[in-house]
DNA sequence: AGCCCCGGAGAGAGCGCTCTCTGCGGTGCC
DNA sequence: GGCACCGCAGAGAGCGCTCTCTCCGGGGCT
């Protein structure tokens, strides 16, 4: 066997230095109660005196854990991270990743190829559970995961999700846009008017249906939709395309605050003040909202909540995979602003 | 012992299967030659119809080796992820470490006593060695990682840094600056000013002193610095001041692409063309280059290859850890545009 | 014929932990 | 006094690999 380069002080050392039994020894760090305190605190002046740490791989082994999780995001997802909204899950996760003193351990996806590869670390017990992020361009992951040998949890639902398969954690982007556009409703708006994301979003279809229910529910008439890419330059075409459907349109529901910026500009080049003439709220509360002309009223989702609980539900399903999986969706609320 | 609820298929198996013995089944699994193709081929033939995937826990204790290195970063970086200049060396350092089928282990430093945690995670072998970026917030790092039983490569230089001890991958900021004012000096310019990031920063010091060696070994007046911080607010301050105390100034230097929009800015406001009466030069070659008007000439860093570059240099340091620290400077080059 | 060498492969001793099993001495009970 | 019980702790069997040591058989050499 060659000599581990390591530091090299074991359990056993710890044990002799405190004239008890590995075991004993064992007991101590892993917090058994059943250890005499005279003992107890031999062991814990020895582990200090000797500077020992466990090793973890050693401790894998043994008990079948490895007390570190997975984060899987595609490549694009990182090169994206400044415009992407999963930052703050990101910082959530990180934080409640913390408190368990449980790893995270980076695993991008890429190519499919690559993802073979993904697919095996993840089989081959070097975490004991997944986080995947979703995001338009990796709605393919949740067929690779489906029948992983450690738990998955998403954070957003899955295209095509089976309660009884997926667990995810997701924001209630129905319940988001149905609070927007209610708003605009009782701010005494007529014509309600959206801008949609791509829809094969399963976010941009559920806050097209929120917004389409209320007006339904309200009896008001529901304009076509205009559709963009959650992008500034998308929002502000579709904008136009809307004033032009739409001369009288005196509403908007923007399914996000990036399209709601074009939105705004293309509203203002027309003649139409905000809110005077035409309401706007957006949606994601961001940095955008604030800094806009004027500041916009946005649906707010609590995003390193997210994050925070995604942690639990794995480790949960860590704890007992057994269970049946689990769907967390959580609500928004509205931030007012100027724009309404 | 508790079943481990993994898929249990062990090297045991596999071999008993291919009719082998464990240690021929482990040769043909790390590729040791000296094994007849025959028994190497049953083996190969048992793994796949099994499923065998090797236990990374076993396998780590077994060598003493884990193949994950971490990557050290503060949580303000994280959440400044957007605005930062590593998210590039990140995707190259993902890059490398895919390569070499290594994991990258995300390992976040916070407040002072999680910090504590952290030094205590790279000494209790979880990782081979790690990864730490360096960012002006992050500069007690260094001092908490200076004997670690790991091997660490910083990005970027550490304050200071000692050659026998540390190792890392910094972008040559000194001769980037000297590339861009010589670039001023070869147009003509005669006056040639600077807006500089703050001297807490060193990158900061080194650009400002490859400006002003230029100007010296030129024979040229070396005018007062402008000092700002790196954002585009403060670049138009600075330019603000640096027109008033040089009224004839033809050619600035400008530390960063996000400041130089803000002097672009106030030198339109002043009445002057860029490049026609003052030559500007950036430094990052950004977007924002691109798209300021006029495109800027700027400096360009090899920012991707500085990730892989820093995941070579540590695998090499763990390869031979008793070898001499490592200092890799990369240089930097021009792009040319119209600013000039 | 006797020797060495060499390709190939099995035996088995760890790596550093965890956790069950077992056993000890002492207390409270019938 | 005998018995059950309980707090405490040691022995030791793994966890699933890697790698050295050893051995075997056969070819080439003197």
């Amino acid at each position: 066997m060659q000599t581990a380069r390591r530091g090299a002080v074991t359990l056993e050392h710890v044990a002799a230095a405190a004239g008890v039994s590995r075991a004993t020894a064992s007991r101590v760090l892993n917090g058994v109660p059943t250890v005499r305190s005279a003992s107890a605190d031999a062991v814990r002046r020895a582990v200090a005196e000797l500077g020992y740490r466990p090793n973890p791989a050693a401790r894998s082994l043994a008990r079948g854990r490895h007390d570190s999780i997975g984060l899987v995001l595609t490549e694009r997802d990182l090169a994206e991270l400044p415009h992407s909204f999963f930052a703050q899950p990101l910082r959530g996760a990180t934080a409640a990743v913390a408190r368990h003193s449980i790893q995270l351990v980076l695993l991008l996806a890429g190519q499919p190829d690559d993802d073979q590869a993904l697919r095996r670390y993840l089989d081959g017990s070097h975490v004991d559970g997944a986080l995947v992020i979703l995001e338009a361009h990796s709605t393919h992951l949740p067929g690779l995961f489906g029948d992983t040998t450690v738990p998955v949890v998403y954070l957003g639902r899955p295209v095509d999700s089976d309660p009884n398969v997926h667990s995810y954690v997701d924001v209630d982007n129905y319940g988001g846009a149905r609070l927007a556009t209610e708003e605009l409703v009782a701010a005494g708006r007529r014509t309600i008017g959206t801008i949609a994301g791509p829809l094969d979003m399963g976010v941009a279809v559920d806050r097209l249906a929120g917004w389409r229910d209320v007006l339904v529910e309200h009896g008001m008439p529901v304009p076509q939709a205009a559709y963009a890419d959650f992008t500034a330059d998308g929002g502000a075409n579709a904008m136009a395309r809307l004033l032009a459907a739409e001369p009288d349109l005196d509403g908007v529901f923007v399914a996000s605050d990036l399209m709601a910026t074009g939105a705004l500009k293309v509203l203002a080049a027309s003649g139409r003040r905000v809110p005077a003439d035409v309401s706007v709220v957006g949606y994601d509360d961001s940095i955008l909202a604030t800094t806009a002309s004027p500041p916009l009223t946005s649906v707010r989702q609590p995003l390193e909540e997210m994050g925070q609980l995604m942690v639990e539900v794995l480790l949960d399903r860590i704890a007992d995979p057994d269970a049946p999986p689990v769907q967390r969706i959580l609500p928004t609320q509205l931030t007012r602003r100027e724009s309404v």
